[in-house]
DNA sequence: TTCCCTGCAAAGCTTTTGCAGTGGG
DNA sequence: CCCACTGCAAAAGCTTTGCAGGGAA
């Protein structure tokens, strides 16, 4: 199965430090900064199968780039995403799926499936402007 | 302002024929076909001019490429899209609206905004699963 | 006559892939 | 000792952009 490569557990050790969702590019700028030198290419590899497991979730940005984060919960859930920092709290709710689902029907449209993500301003980050910015953790 | 070219105009007569999403280079590819070539740079050009009026609607597909769809509402609204045909319904509701809210003031975010797409199988595609793959409009 | 719009080709981005070498089990 | 995994570099999409010519107003 999968093998337990130095790089598969720097990436999964940092994944595991954040909340925020990240692009590939910037995990593997992470992981260079830290010592822990992994390919670009492997970093997209590694990602992959990650998502194929269920080991983290792909958010598809407003821009054209993928971004990825630990997933902390197998149920079917959504995001709510801090524009600024990228802060993310997960939300399990039926309210959309019931909504989704009676909707679906009403249209004639059979196994609908949805996408769904919140983006906005966290409390930290409209409570102090000046780190907006910032591009940590959390 | 925005010059009525022939190859403005060609594009809108093709959007305005269509009730699905359609790829930058689906259109591209349709337009040559019916006998009124446009480049795909002007195809982008243009589609990226009326989304901006808010004349077409963008909508990021699994895949890496966006598509583009005539907006009929000007309001803010969701769509049901069929994974084989493309048809489309736009779904006015306040559920999922009220429930953005209300979630986001639960965990402290503010300016929250939301994306969310319904994906199925619409009843002309499972009716005849033939026809599933048809590429044409509607 | 302007100067906005178009076409072409090249470049930009993210992501994928071919290939040969290497390290995990 | 295998062969899955990695790194590198090239390639593959989709989309954007520079530039010079052409057409709308």
């Amino acid at each position: 199965m999968e093998r337990r490569t130095r790089q598969r557990s720097a990436l999964e050790e940092l994944l595991g430090r954040n909340t925020g969702f990240r692009s590939a590019q910037q995990l593997h700028t992470m992981l260079r900064d830290e010592g822990e030198p992994v390919s670009l290419a492997t970093v997209y590899r590694l990602l992959q199968s990650m998502a194929g497991d269920g080991e983290v979730d792909v958010l598809r940005s407003q821009e054209s780039e993928n971004r990825y984060r630990r997933c902390h919960r197998q149920e079917h859930h959504h995001h709510l995403v801090c524009r600024h920092c990228g802060h993310t709290v997960e939300v399990a709710e039926t309210t959309v799926e019931r909504w989704a689902a009676r909707t679906a029907r009403q249209h004639g449209f059979a196994a609908v499936t949805h996408t769904l993500e919140l983006l906005g301003t966290c409390t930290a980050c409209y409570t102090t402007p000046a780190t907006a910015t910032r591009s940590g953790n959390e």
